[in-house]
DNA sequence: GCAAAAGTGTTGTGTCTACACCCATGT
DNA sequence: ACATGGGTGTAGACACAACACTTTTGC
């Protein structure tokens, strides 16, 4: 009745938009197994350490911690076979790193393109796909922007980073004001100067907050309207002569 | 270098609606460590099995598995205090059973609300309440009803699972209407009697699809709406006189 | 002045919530 | 007839997407 040991590792996709692409850091293996093929970081979970704490752990050599905007569980790995040798269980996690951050990466490290990947180790490229997915769903209902932006940025520059991670067009015009209406963008009071192009120089932003933040809870079936007693007028805003 | 053993389980928090609320499945420990406090069902991962399978096989002792109608992973529980004795990380599931199954429990093994738990042993409360949350964030997105009701339904008993579910009113009309929009309710043709005070017989319907899917993936920045030519009219719908 | 880029005004459309109203049945 | 519960019609309110237009710069 004793089961075989079963070992449990820690896998992070670390994306990041670098060079106008959504892209994952993965690092070439040189041992076998999958030699040469290009893997997730991650490791081995530790004694005293619950498998969030161990994933930054193991990320710290790769690129510095506290470039890490967000770290969060996907889900887990377990297909028996997923692994040659003893069976190894994988949690897996999507991290995400600011395009202001450029961390000093290992010799064997590299960003690739998450829709154009090199041959990957085991099944790491599921993972791959199961981050991008995630980031994108969040990217809609959330906050998350922030975790991909630099600290400053202009609307156009913001508007590359989400058509880079959603991969579709997104209006300048409708990002910001769906972003300003939910309170998640503040002006720095600074502008960017225009290129040698010329153009009326931008505004410069920030997040209000760099913490993740569920903004559209619901899609339909929305808990009753309460009067809201905080907001002044009544029902309606304005009034149109 | 070499880490201590760790042992894998994977646990089930089954919700359904049981008497006009929201309820889980819990059995009782006759045995320490936390004796006579209520756990989920659940176990060790057996050697050939991923941790889906294993919490399909784990269920079949306290449920027919039959009567699940949806499972899906929630995330992992890795405090390395979690439990006493020797390490154990638990892989943690959200399962639904609908209100027309009934299957026979075993003695120690009872449905108790949700909102209401009894004295739980483990970190058990904190994965019924992540249980909780993901199924009432998916029923405003996603299909995920079918997994509560039973096959067949009129709208207002539909309402009592939502109601239940989600912990606030919904309107009748409301839901009829946005479910109906997405095509996700079809009628059976039958109807129920009324009950003894009279009343109109109430239309019996069943969901299409008992499979989950998203129906509402973006909450903004949506991809450009390409111009659909499967649908035969313009974009607008009815013009008015 | 002209091109280029940023940002605001405005309009159309969808769809959600709320509520009034009509329908079918038992007593 | 009338109470009870089921179902549809309709109106109001947002909020989003799209696009025209104004603003501010470099050349």
């Amino acid at each position: 009745m004793t089961s075989p040991p079963v070992l449990h590792e820690v896998l992070a996709a670390v994306l990041g938009i670098r060079d106008g692409r959504l892209r994952v850091l993965l690092w070439e293996r040189a041992l076998d197994p999958d030699a040469g093929r290009w893997a997730l970081p991650g490791g081995r979970l530790a004694a005293g350490e619950d498998v969030e704490t161990s994933v930054r752990r193991q990320l710290a050599e790769k690129v510095d911690v506290r470039e890490i905007a967000h770290v969060e569980q996907l889900s887990v790995f377990s297909d028996p076979d997923r692994t040659p040798g003893p069976r190894m269980i994988a949690t897996a996690f999507l991290g995400l790193v600011p395009s202001d951050a450029d961390p000093a990466l290992p010799a064997d490290t590299r960003w690739h393109p998450v829709d154009a990947l090199p041959a990957t180790a085991f099944d790491h490229a599921g993972i791959v796909d199961s981050a991008r997915d995630r980031l994108r769903a969040k990217l809609s209902y959330t906050n998350l922007g922030f975790a991909l932006a630099p600290a400053e940025f202009t609307i156009s520059a913001l508007r590359e980073h989400y058509v880079a991670a959603l991969g579709h067009s997104v209006s300048a015009t409708n990002l910001q004001r769906v972003l300003t209406r939910r309170d998640l963008l503040e002006p720095t009071g600074e502008t960017a100067p225009p290129g040698r192009a010329g153009g009326r120089p931008a505004a410069l932003f920030r997040f209000t907050d760099r913490t993740l933040r569920v903004t559209d809870a619901f899609a339909v079936l929305r808990p009753p309207a309460r009067p809201d007693p905080s907001r002044p007028g009544g029902s309606t805003g304005v009034v149109l002569p």
